[in-house]
DNA sequence: TCAATCCGTATC
DNA sequence: ATACGGATTGAC
């Protein structure tokens, strides 16, 4: 019976006689996750499985029931022989569609992460299943994975039967997973990155235990990397060449990326390695129906190289083998709605639970990756020091001086004479010129005015703003006050306040090389790429177009901006800002010319000129390590109107461990995510949202050992204010993804 | 003594 | 949200 006809029929049928429906034979109770995302009810309740049902009913499907009164959607996760409830037991209104949607592996994918962000299994289960798509599901057996770009035509179901069996095609084994990085396919779609790639040694033969990488996921093991990739690395390609060793032992790889630019490149470096319609790929901008198609694909397993953004790591691919994601250091991996998981933390605990070989990738490298290979969880991919020097532009630090002749192009830029000659070099050689410059809109904080460190508080190491309406130093994070503040580093007392919106303009940097074309990349037109030719091209970081044949210079100017700004991560998130920008550079060896216009003593400046992600990554880690930072402890944020703060922070039961920081006041644009903004827009009206002066933020900190602690803590205090109805907006996040 | 109403609490 | 149970209230 189809699912239209099965309500058609149960509409029609009376109350009465829906009473008397006979209970199934065999496991007659359901255990329901019913869609409320109130912290009290998440668990599961019981429900009475009719026989008519029964068949239907499998764990994973979607049902619908009588919950207090009311009918609301759910999950079946179970059927067993009794229930515990004491009470009667409801029936289960109706099974809303047989297909499976929650996997065992998701289901029990999705309850962790609940745990572990103290959230609902209800928000996490609505992050993880798209909603469902009726028309799609009955039309779309064999529904076409591969609908990438053109339309996508419906198959019949033998379609998926037979794709099952071709990945024998490439009868090869891990030697010959090596394919030739100027091979067909990824070449013509990314002339831009095979140019880059050395000669010699490509693929993931370029790099220590890439190899060995490969030959283990050939062997159907399950080894678990932090990658380092090689600047101009085509990572899509690498990517791909991994997928397809899984996918050649018939199982399934998942591989995630930021944003939308990125997911195209992979689609194309997929496409080129594995046929086009055993791919999925989960794009966040596709409607409703085709979102639920490609979900039904993975789902139903005939399509089992599956790509996608933070979403999809909760894709439900069959007989998982490998989890990947590029450049983890994106903020937009953190997602945005409750329980507001990371999608690295959610590829990690999948990586664990259904024993799937793990990359974690990147130019740059985060601490928090850094704290999977200290811990020997994951293991280094990384290159040799010649490969690096045989890719890496020459970089230099040009420091904060200005050209001095008064009356120049380049001295109206503000731009140094070696970012100046650097630029004029590479325009006429006629290749492009890349000219980051920081976008708007960062939180002000507070360094040092001698060597620009971060001011830090010296209680609890968070970061020192001016208070506001007064010259007061005092503590973003627990509120103390810091008078007669002394750099710990150079031991200056004099400090400032980063300015926002100091950066340049694009037309500033324009008047300094007249003749050149002026394109630029920020806010809202992001360009993918640009072609060769001389070009100045002005991007924020991020909106970096690729340039064909690879640009000739880069500029990375304002850098005190970025490392000025009020968040933990400043330093990391700069470096992997500078590292990216410069993986667009041509070798030094075909002239390729990085100046970044930061002071050469800047620690994000050494590692960006040697190169080293992996040291600055250790030694971030052990700084935070010592200051007490993410993720060397677990933090929580609680953020809420002053008094709602206050009440829950008394009716916490922390473990002893825990110490609370603040609350403090947080003002407007504080938890604002980090939008990409053009470089010239005004910075976001002051009032525009809620009144900042009553909403406070208390942070929570804990030894990694008490993370389960403080997540149970939270969550029991999620639950008692839902129980009472308490409907004051309180924000609970675990490892917040800003800390500013 | 009993029905009407209010309030708190559970929701299978 | 809605439903239910127990307590409270008011009329007979």
């Amino acid at each position: 019976m189809t699912a239209a006809r099965r309500r058609a029929v149960s509409r029609r049928v009376p109350a009465a006689v829906r009473v008397i429906r006979e209970r199934a034979v065999h496991r007659p109770i359901a255990r329901v996750a019913v869609d409320v995302p109130l912290a009290h009810l998440d668990r599961l309740f019981d429900y009475l499985v009719a026989e008519a049902d029964s068949a239907a009913a499998q764990p994973g499907v979607r049902v619908r029931v009588r919950f207090a009164g009311r009918l609301v959607d759910g999950f079946l996760m179970e059927r067993v022989d009794a229930s515990e409830h004491d009470g009667g037991l409801a029936m289960i209104e109706r099974v809303t569609s047989p297909e499976v949607v929650v996997t065992a592996q998701v289901a029990r994918l999705c309850r962790a992460v609940a745990d572990r962000y103290a959230g609902v299994l209800a928000d996490v289960l609505r992050l993880a299943i798209p909603p469902r798509h009726g028309r799609v599901e009955e039309a779309g057996w064999g529904a076409d994975p591969a609908a990438g770009a053109a339309g996508s035509a419906p198959e019949t179901g033998e379609g998926a039967a037979v794709r099952a069996a071709v990945p024998t095609r490439d009868a090869a084994g891990s030697d010959d997973v090596r394919p030739s990085d100027r091979g067909a396919g990824a070449g013509s779609v990314m002339p831009v990155i095979s140019g880059l790639i050395p000669e010699a040694g490509g693929g993931w033969d370029a790099y220590v235990a890439g190899r060995a990488f490969l030959a283990a996921l050939d062997d159907g093991r399950a080894p678990r990397a932090v990658w380092q990739a090689l600047p101009g690395e085509d990572w899509a390609l690498r990517f791909a060449e991994a997928a397809r060793v899984v996918w050649q032992r018939g199982r399934g790889a998942l591989l995630l990326v930021p944003d939308a630019r990125d997911l195209a490149r992979l689609e194309a470096a997929l496409e080129s390695v594995i046929p086009r319609a055993d791919i999925a790929v989960l794009r966040a901008d596709l409607g409703p129906a085709e979102r639920y198609r490609r979900f039904l694909a993975v789902n139903r397993g005939s399509a089992r190289g599956v790509a996608g953004a933070r979403a999809a790591a909760f894709a439900p691919v069959r007989d998982l083998a490998l989890v990947a994601m590029f450049d983890d250091g994106d903020d937009l991996y953190a997602e945005p709605r409750a329980p507001y998981p990371h999608a690295r933390e959610v590829l990690a605990m999948r990586s664990a639970q259904e024993q799937t070989a793990l990359v974690i990738g990147g130019f740059a490298r985060t601490a928090e990756a850094q704290l999977l290979l200290r811990s020997g969880w994951a293991r280094p991919i990384e290159p040799t020091r010649a490969e690096v020097r045989q890719c890496v532009p020459r970089i230099e630090a040009a420091g904060d001086e200005y050209a001095t002749q008064a009356d120049s192009a380049a001295a109206a830029a503000r731009l140094s004479p070696a970012a100046f000659a650097a630029a004029r070099g590479a325009l006429d050689s006629g290749a492009p010129v890349l000219v980051q410059v920081p976008r708007r809109g960062y939180l002000p904080g507070v360094a040092c005015a001698e060597c620009g460190r971060p001011a830090r508080c010296r209680r609890c190491s968070g970061p020192l703003a001016v208070r506001a309406g007064t010259r007061m130093l005092s503590c973003r994070w627990c509120g103390v006050a810091a008078p007669r503040w002394v750099c710990p580093a150079c031991a200056s007392q004099r400090y400032r306040a980063t300015v926002i919106g100091a950066a340049r303009t694009a037309e500033e940097i324009g008047r300094a090389f007249p003749g050149a074309r002026l394109v630029t990349s920020a806010g809202e037109k992001v360009l993918d790429r640009v072609p060769a030719g001389p070009a100045v091209v002005v991007a924020t970081p991020g909106a970096e177009p690729f340039a064909d044949g690879g640009y000739g210079a880069a500029l990375l100017l304002d850098g005190r901006l970025m490392l000025g700004r009020a968040d933990l991560r400043a330093g990391e998130e700069t470096l992997r800002r500078w590292m990216t920008a410069a993986t667009l550079v041509r070798p030094a060896a075909a002239g390729g010319r990085v100046v970044v216009g930061t002071d050469l003593a800047t620690p994000a400046v050494q590692w960006l000129i040697r190169w080293d992600p992996a040291s600055a990554a250790e030694t971030e880690l052990a700084q935070r390590t010592e200051l007490g930072f993410p993720p060397a402890v677990a933090m929580a944020s609680v953020a809420g109107a002053e008094p709602v703060v206050g009440a829950a922070l008394a009716e916490l039961a922390l473990p002893p461990s825990a110490e609370v920081l603040g609350p403090v006041p947080v003002w407007d644009g504080q938890f604002r995510r980090d939008g990409a903004e053009p470089v010239d827009g005004a910075h976001a009206p002051a009032g525009a949202q809620v009144p900042a002066a009553e909403r406070v933020r208390a942070l929570i900190r804990v030894p990694p050992a008490d993370r389960k602690a403080l997540a149970a803590a939270l969550h029991v205090l999620a639950a008692a204010r839902s129980a009472r109805k308490d409907s004051e907006p309180l924000r609970i996040e675990i490892d917040p993804a800003e800390l500013g």
